[in-house]
RNA sequence: GGUCGCAUAGCUCAGCUGGUUAGAGCGCACGGUUCACAUCCGUGAGGUCGUAGGUUCAAAUCCUACUGCGACCACCA
């Protein structure tokens, strides 16, 4: 990298190579010697791990620059900093993708067989499954990729199959019937985390339900003479398997039905109707119909009442023998408009209703999910909990935005038990054996393939046919990725982890059952530290996906402006937690930001590069004596900005951490001090002067590159790495490996003020000129009256600046009376005015400019300005509650105000008087 | 139904512990071939800080209600 800087910026030139130089210098490696040596303590980021078949998105994008950021970061700050990448097996998801490809070839998973379909599930991932952290490095995440892990790579599996024989062994895992959610498509069970509710429209059924037998009085009555009751569903499908009818033990219009029989219609079954106080008497008719095999509630009272079961779904959701044939194989929305119509044409429909409610899908597939009883694997999910919530409560785990914690603590206390089995072949194949040899029903459940039986000794081993939820691996990932269950150096070294950043969807999916698995099985949480992302939404707010075609691609980003634009510009658009919308249709105007700064920053640097005399300057320490004020002053401003940009990172104000080094590097160091030392650097001249300029300028653009350099990597090292040496200081190989800058040595108030002072004077011709429409290069003549101490500091420093930046010929002083008692007539006739703060006034004689007419009126705009001002101050102080209370250097200050907001009243007036 | 969040310039958002004349980027208008940069420079227009109350000497900032939007949770069939 030491070629002379192309004139324009070119990212792509730099980028890979650059990248490239980093992982081969191994300056991404952490070493666990050097924290178990005590030589640096540790900063710890692991990825939240995308599934192995994913491609890059913007959601990606922000999460991991923002994760590169803070272990960039920490890295300079000399921690020994760990960002441990991988990638997710994805059980559902991946085996999806591979079924969707197979289908192309005219095949189901079930031609190809377990075994054959498993292979081709692992090829598929060997041949694409690393496209995505291929991808993190063009975006430059400094991972260390030689800890690079895979949920479903042997050491990870020997994790979870540890963690399941604990927590068998410990009564926290079983086996059991209960009403699961199931997705008819995929064919496997889900969590209830992986149902996902959408509002839909869809309708609500009143079925009319014939008493068997006698009926009391009081009750509707069919054509036929059958009384009947009616009850409310948005499922009439599920009436097959109907095994009671419920109603409010408190309900008066149902009281002497309890006990009494229905006649179920079509399947002509006789089911009682029962009391139960989970009814509610105010929706519908007040009668509901069970069905314990496909209604989580039913289910519940089903174990509650001596009610049968009648399970009527196969796994893909059609009908099976246990309804009238009529209805068998059916599909259930098949099923669903004939049960209606059958119950239409029995005249025992008794109306339809719209009704707009949550309807689960397959988080997957986006597949209604049916509610199906079946036998499935869970974990016990209250023990693990309380500790977790615990450590909120308690503050040892922080989340960020605050309000996160609510959200967590309240799914912990609410926390229901976890379905881990799923009727997949992708994934950890549950380990559990059953001995199927006759007479024997032992179950095993082991960390080693079991050979035989231990209770009779018999071979004949069938292992469980589910495998486990991905997130039963995922969950582990804080420590399986360190070696858990072995006490490895890198498990001492690095666990726990310090941040973790993710996307707020997967808190209770990953983030809250890590912090569990973490305090269960390290007994130490996974980290301290928890950022939510925001989501990055379209203009219309919708979330970026692939179904919508509204994502942007990552790449495409890069290769158009660069991965430093790409992370700038969403560094900076996401503020705490906040969404970030980005105009797919236009990358250009979304990453404009990004793209116009990192130009910027590249011209900035090449200009300092090409006008330093030689490759060497003297530490700013060492040239103090010869520091003017501009130099002074930007390195006030440099320090400033290094606390900024610090507190920032520290509170994960990414987005205000990149608008103060913004506003440093273009508002201060680019507008003002390149310009001001031009003449220096340019012109020759004082030697000592131009030595100062260039160990100020060198200084400047090393701390403003270092403060940069966790959110716009390339640029940065590229530039840096340029820079002329500072004499007696050695320099790191690359800005990724220098030491983040420190605050609190260089501020100047003095400078500050005066530099201040010089930027409105310059900024107010600036603004007289354009008003005045003066033609850019012609210099006029200003005067300047009430000239304060500050001011003319800055004017005996920069005189030279305001000519040339503010193309001003002569510099004419005045006193303070000049102004007031002749007015500017006296001083050649009208002009424009402006009053600086601190009372001097800028006057530019109206001959240099145009129009007095103009002027006049502008002047009486400005006069109805203040004076509008200054009514408001002096109300303020007349008003003794505000005298009475407020702490004494607040009235002094809006005294100071009043008495400035008076003098400029006067001057504007005597100066209308004056063009009257 | 419950909980939480948001509402500031045409757009996307800052504004951290109440206290100068509420800021930025994009967009817009005007003017610029100044030797780092037209992916640029200078200047400007544009805001009753959602509505109504309240607390306070002082509210974009704190409180209450309302309106609108959003998120999460929830077994009302």
């Amino acid at each position: 990298m030491t070629e002379p800087l192309s004139p324009q910026y070119d990212p792509g030139a730099i980028e890979t190579s650059l990248y490239r130089e980093w992982e081969e210098n191994g300056w991404f490696h952490a070493d666990e010697q050097n924290v178990l040596g005590g030589k640096r303590d540790p900063y710890v980021i692991v990825i939240p791990p995308p599934n192995v078949t994913a491609v890059l998105h913007m959601g990606h994008g922000l999460n991991n620059t923002i994760q590169d950021v803070l272990t960039r970061w920490q890295r300079m700050r000399g921690r020994e900093a760990l960002y441990l990448p991988g990638t997710d097996h994805a059980g559902i998801a991946t085996q999806n993708v591979v079924e969707r490809l197979i289908a192309t070839e005219g095949k189901t998973r079930d031609d190809l067989g377990r075994e054959k379909f498993v292979e081709r599930v692992w090829t598929f991932v060997d041949e694409t499954g690393s496209t995505i952290l291929q991808q993190l490095r063009a975006i430059g995440c400094s991972c260390d990729w030689s800890r690079t892990r895979f949920t479903l790579e042997p050491d990870l599996s020997r994790a979870v199959r540890e963690v399941f024989v604990r927590l068998y062994d410990k009564g926290l895992i079983y086996r059991g019937n209960y009403i699961i959610n199931w997705c008819p498509r995929c064919l496997t069970a889900l969590s209830d985390e992986e149902a996902e509710p959408e509002e839909t429209n869809g309708k609500l059924y009143h079925l009319r339900y014939p008493l068997a037998g006698d009926a009391p009085a009081g009750l509707p009555r069919l054509p036929d003479g059958r009384a009947y009751i009616v009850v409310a569903t948005t499922r009439p499908e599920t009436m097959l398997g109907d095994t009671a009818v419920a109603v409010n033990p408190e309900d008066g219009r149902y009281a002497s039905v309890i006990g009494r029989d229905i006649m179920l219609p079509l399947a002509e079954r006789v089911i009682p109707v029962i009391a139960d106080a989970y009814v509610d008497a105010e929706f519908g008719s007040g009668a509901v119909k069970i069905t314990p095999a496909h209604d989580p509630n039913d289910f519940d009272m089903a174990r509650r009442h001596p009610i049968a079961t009648v399970n009527i779904l196969n796994p893909d959701a059609t009908l099976n023998d246990s309804v009238p044939a009529a209805f068998r194989g059916l599909d259930r929305f098949e099923a669903r408009k004939k049960v209606v119509a059958a119950f239409e044409a029995a005249g025992l429909l008794e109306k339809v209703e719209d009704h707009r409610h949550a309807v689960p899908h397959c988080y997957r597939c986006d597949t209604v999910v049916e509610p199906r009883l079946s036998e499935q694997w869970f974990v016990k999910m209250k023990p693990l909990a309380e500790p977790a919530l615990a450590a909120s409560r308690e503050g040892r785990v922080k989340f960020t935005p605050e309000r996160w914690t609510k959200v967590y603590d309240g799914w912990l206390e609410n926390i229901r038990d976890w379905c881990i089995s799923r009727q997949l072949w992708w994934g950890h194949r549950i380990p559990v054996w059953y001995c199927r040899a006759p007479g024997c029903s032992e179950m095993i459940v082991a960390r080693e393939d079991p050979t035989s039986c231990t209770r009779c000794g018999g071979t004949q081993l069938e292992q469980d046919h589910d495998v486990l939820d991905t997130w039963f691996s995922s969950w582990l990932w804080p420590f399986s990725t360190l070696g858990w269950p072995d006490e490895t150096q890198d498990l001492k070294a690095f666990y726990p982890t310090n941040t973790l950043v993710t996307a707020p969807e997967i808190l209770f999916f990953w983030v809250a059952r890590m912090i569990m698995a973490g305090l269960e099985f390290r007994g130490e949480l996974p980290f301290t530290d928890v950022y939510l992302t925001g989501t990055v939404r379209d203009l219309q707010g919708r979330k970026m996906s692939k179904s919508l075609g509204n994502g942007i691609d990552p790449l495409e980003v890069v290769n158009l402006f660069g991965a430093d634009a790409l992370r700038y510009t969403v560094i900076a658009g996401a503020g705490l937690g906040t969404d970030v919308y980005m105009d797919p249709d236009n990358l250009e105007s979304t990453f404009a930001v990004g793209r116009n700064f990192a130009n910027k920053v590249w011209n900035a640097g090449r200009f300092a590069l090409m006008n330093v005399s030689s490759d060497t300057v003297a530490p700013v320490a060492d040239v103090s004596a010869s520091l003017e004020l501009a130099d002074r002053w930007i390195l006030s401003r440099l320090d400033a900005a290094i606390e900024d940009v610090t507190r920032h990172l520290e509170s994960f104000r990414f987005h205000e951490a990149a608008a103060s080094a913004y506003h440093f590097f273009r508002g201060e160091l680019a507008d003002w001090y390149l310009e001001l030392v031009k003449p220096r650097l340019l012109d020759g001249g004082d030697a000592a002067s131009r030595a100062a300029a260039e160990s100020t300028l060198v200084a400047a653009l090393d701390g403003i590159l270092r403060l940069l350099h966790p959110i716009m990597p390339f640029i940065t090292d590229a530039l840096w790495r340029r820079l002329p040496r500072v004499s007696g200081e050695t320099a790191a190989a690359s800005i990724m490996i220098a030491s983040w800058p420190q605050s609190g040595v260089r501020r100047d108030a003095d400078a500050e003020a005066a530099m201040t002072a010089l930027m409105e004077l310059i900024g107010e011709v600036r603004k007289l000129r354009s008003e005045y429409n003066v033609p850019p290069g012609k210099p006029i003549s200003i005067r300047l009256t009430d000239v304060h101490a500050v001011l003319e500091q800055c004017l005996a420093a920069e005189e030279r600046a305001v000519r040339r930046m503010a193309k001003v010929g002569s510099i004419e002083r005045g006193a303070s009376g000049d102004a007031d008692a002749a007015g500017p007539a006296a001083a050649g006739g009208a002009g424009a005015h402006a009053v600086l703060r601190g009372g001097a006034e800028l006057f530019i004689p109206l001959a240099e400019m145009v129009d007095v007419a103009v002027e006049r009126d502008r002047l009486q705009k400005e006069l109805d300005r203040v004076e509008g001002m200054l009514r408001g101050v002096e109300g303020k102080l007349s008003n003794e509650q505000f005298t009475g209370r407020a702490p004494a250097e607040v009235i002094e200050k809006e005294r100071e105000k009043a008495s400035n907001f008076r003098d400029q009243r006067d001057r504007l007036s005597s100066k209308l008087k004056s063009l009257a």
